[in-house]
DNA sequence: TACTTAAGAGTACAAGTGTAAGCTGAAATT
DNA sequence: AATTTCAGCTTACACTTGTACTCTTAAGTA
C-alpha cells in the first residue's frame, strides 16, 4: 500500500514529539534533555532520531511551533467567551490562566524558551508572544479608537503582564491561582485606564481632530 | 603568619566566582555550565572546586547573591538621582537600562535563572526581585498615599514591565534600547495614572474617609 | 622544632553523551 | 518477480562529566 510507509514514519515523528513534552517538567527544561534520553522515551534506537531531525534544535523549534498552535487557538477561544460575557479583560486573564493550567508543559517551554541559551528558540517564542500582542493591538484600535502606536505600547504591556503572572501561577495551587488572576486584571485595569488618560489628554491639547 | 592561609582561600574563592560570572554569555546559562569547565576557565584542578562550595548550586546561589547587591547598588544610585532630577519613573528606567549595559552576564543571571530548572534559583532570583516590590511600593505608599495592598499590585506590575524591557534590551544595540527605554516609561505612566483612576473612583465612593 | 591541618593537584573510574558506519527487512517501485 | 529505498537497529568510538581517593606541601599550632 502507497503511503503506509510515509505514516508509519510520521506516527514515529509524533511518538518522539510527544516523549520530548512528556520529559518536560518543573525541574526539566528543553535545554537540558538530551537526544538519548528522549529517543529512550520515545521507545526508538538514539541513532533513528536522526531519520526524523537534524538535531535536537531542529525538533525544540517544532515543540515551540506546536505550542503556539495552542496559544492561538487559545485566543479563539477568549474572543469567543468575551462575545459572550462581555468583560474584556477578565475573560482574557481567565481563560489564559485555565490555558496555563490545563497545559503546563507547553507554556513551561515558552516560558523558559523565552529567555534560553538558543537565539534561535528565543526568537520563536518571542514571535508567538507577537501574534498575542499585534492581536490585541488591534482590538484595542479597532473598540477603542486608539492610534496603532499606541494601541500597541499597551498591548504588550498587557501580554507581558499576564505572561508574567502565568509563570506565577505555574507551580502555585488553586487559591494562589486566583488571587494571581485577580492580581493581573487590576494591573491590566490599570494599564487600560492610564492610556486612556493620556488620550483624554492629548484630546485637550490638540482637540482639532 | 595567620590568616594568610585563610587569605589565599578567598582569592581562589573569588576566583571561582569570577571564572563562572565570565562564562556566562548569550549563548550560556548558568545550568549549562559544568563544573570542569568552571575549574578550567578558574585555573585549578576539578576537585579542588569542593574546598570552597558543595556542588554548583551553591555557587551559582553565590552569584545570584551577588547580582542581587549589585542591583541594590543600582536602586540606591536611583534613588539619588530622583532627587536630583525629579523624575520618578523615567529616572528609573534609564537608571535600570544603564545597569543591563553594564553588566549584562548579571542581569542576565538572573533573567535565566528566574524561570530556570532549579527552585532554589527560582526562589533567590524571586526573592530578589521582591526587594524591588516592596521598596517601590513603599515610595509610592509614602509619596502618594495609596493603601499598602494597591501600591504593591502597582509596584509589582511597574517591576516586570521595567524587568521585561531590559530582556529585550539585552541584545540590542544603543538605537534600539532607547526605543525600549521610552515604551517602558510610557507603560509606567500607564500604570501610574490608572491606579491614580481607580483610586479616584474609590474616593467617590467612599468620601467619608 | 615537631606536629597537625587543609588547600590544591593527580589519578582513576563509572556513567553519560552525540554520532559515524553498516546491517536488516519490509514497503515501494520497476 | 526483481530491484531499490529507507526507517529503525546494533555496534563502536571518542568525549565529557562528577567525584572518590590519595598525595604533596606550605601554613598554622603547640
Amino acid at each position: 500500500m502507497t503511503g503506509n510507509r510515509a505514516q508509519q514514519k510520521e506516527k514515529t515523528r509524533r511518538t518522539i514529539i510527544d516523549a520530548a513534552f512528556h520529559l518536560l517538567s518543573q525541574e526539566r527544561s528543553y535545554s537540558s534533555l538530551s537526544l538519548r534520553e528522549v529517543t529512550r522515551e520515545a521507545g526508538i534506537a538514539p541513532t533513528s532520531f536522526y531519520r526524523h531531525f537534524e538535531d535536537m534544535e531542529e525538533l525544540g523549534l517544532t515543540l515551540v511551533d506546536e505550542g503556539g498552535v495552542a496559544l492561538r487557538q487559545l485566543m479563539r477561544k477568549a474572543r469567543q467567551r468575551m462575545r459572550e460575557e462581555g468583560s474584556v479583560i477578565s475573560t482574557s486573564v481567565e481563560t489564559f490562566m485555565e490555558f496555563i493550567h490545563n497545559s503546563p508543559h507547553v507554556f513551561r517551554l515558552l516560558l523558559r524558551e523565552r529567555t534560553g541559551n538558543s537565539l534561535a528558540f528565543r526568537k520563536a517564542v518571542s514571535r508567538e508572544l507577537q501574534y498575542f500582542v499585534v492581536e490585541l493591538a488591534d482590538y484595542i484600535q479597532q473598540t477603542q479608537g486608539y492610534p496603532a502606536e499606541e494601541a500597541k505600547v499597551q498591548a504588550d504591556a498587557m501580554v507581558i503582564l499576564v505572561f508574567n503572572a502565568g509563570a506565577e501561577a505555574l507551580d502555585s495551587k488553586s487559591a494562589e491561582r486566583k488571587l494571581l488572576t485577580k492580581k493581573a486584571v487590576i494591573q491590566l485595569r490599570y494599564v487600560a485606564r492610564g492610556a486612556e488618560g493620556y488620550r483624554k489628554i492629548r484630546k485637550l491639547y490638540h482637540a482639532d481632530n
